[in-house]
DNA sequence: GCCAACGTTGGC
DNA sequence: GCCAACGTTGGC
C-alpha cells in the first residue's frame, strides 16, 4: 500500500487543527503533478502531515486517506481563494481527498533532520527548490522517517 | 513550439 | 524580507 506526504501551512491547517476536527477535506491543490498523485490515493493509505512556510518546517504527524479523489468543490466556489473561473461542475480539473487524523508526533521532525538522512535522498521534499506539495513516500522512506520519532 | 516575463512556493 | 527554483502565461 502506497504512502504519501502532504504539505500544509499550519496557519491554514495544522496537525493540531486536524486532531481537533477529526477529519477534513483536503482541497485547493492547484498543481497537476500533485493532483495526479491525489487521484491515485485510495482510502486507508497513510500520509505524513508536513508543516510548511512556518518557523519550524517539518513532519508533524500522520493522517489517513478516508475518501479517494473527487472533484474539488473549492474550484467552483467564487468565495474561495482556490476558486478557478475555468472550472465548472461539468468540467472540474481539480481533485480533493478526505483525510482523517491518526497521530501527532511528540516532537516535530524538522526538515533539517530529514535532509540529513541518507535514506531520504530520493524524496522530493528534501530537494533544493522542490515545491511539490503532494508526493509519494516509499515503504523504506516511511520506515526511515518513523524511526526518527 | 520556443522562451521571456511573471507569479508562486517555501526555506532561510 | 530575500531570493532560488519552478510552473504558467502569452507573444511571436
Amino acid at each position: 500500500m502506497p504512502y504519501w506526504l502532504m504539505k500544509s501551512e499550519p496557519d491554514e491547517l495544522s496537525i493540531h487543527d486536524l486532531q481537533r476536527l477529526g477529519q477534513t477535506c483536503w482541497d485547493g491543490v492547484r498543481n497537476y503533478q500533485a493532483r495526479n498523485f491525489m487521484r491515485s490515493m485510495q482510502a486507508g493509505e497513510q500520509l505524513f502531515f508536513y508543516h510548511s512556510s512556518c518557523p519550524e518546517p517539518g513532519i508533524a504527524g500522520i493522517a489517513r486517506i478516508i475518501r479517494a479523489a473527487y472533484p474539488d468543490p473549492s474550484a467552483l466556489d467564487s468565495a474561495s481563494p482556490y476558486f478557478d473561473a475555468k472550472a465548472s461542475s461539468e468540467k472540474n480539473p481539480w481533485s480533493a481527498v478526505d483525510v482523517a487524523f491518526v497521530e501527532t508526533f511528540k516532537q516535530l521532525i524538522p526538515l533539517a533532520e530529514l535532509k540529513a538522512q541518507s535514506a531520504l535522498l530520493e524524496l522530493p521534499l528534501v530537494h533544493k527548490g522542490s515545491r511539490l506539495s503532494v508526493m509519494p513516500v516509499s515503504a523504506e522512506e516511511w520506515a526511515a522517517i518513523l524511526a526518527l520519532r
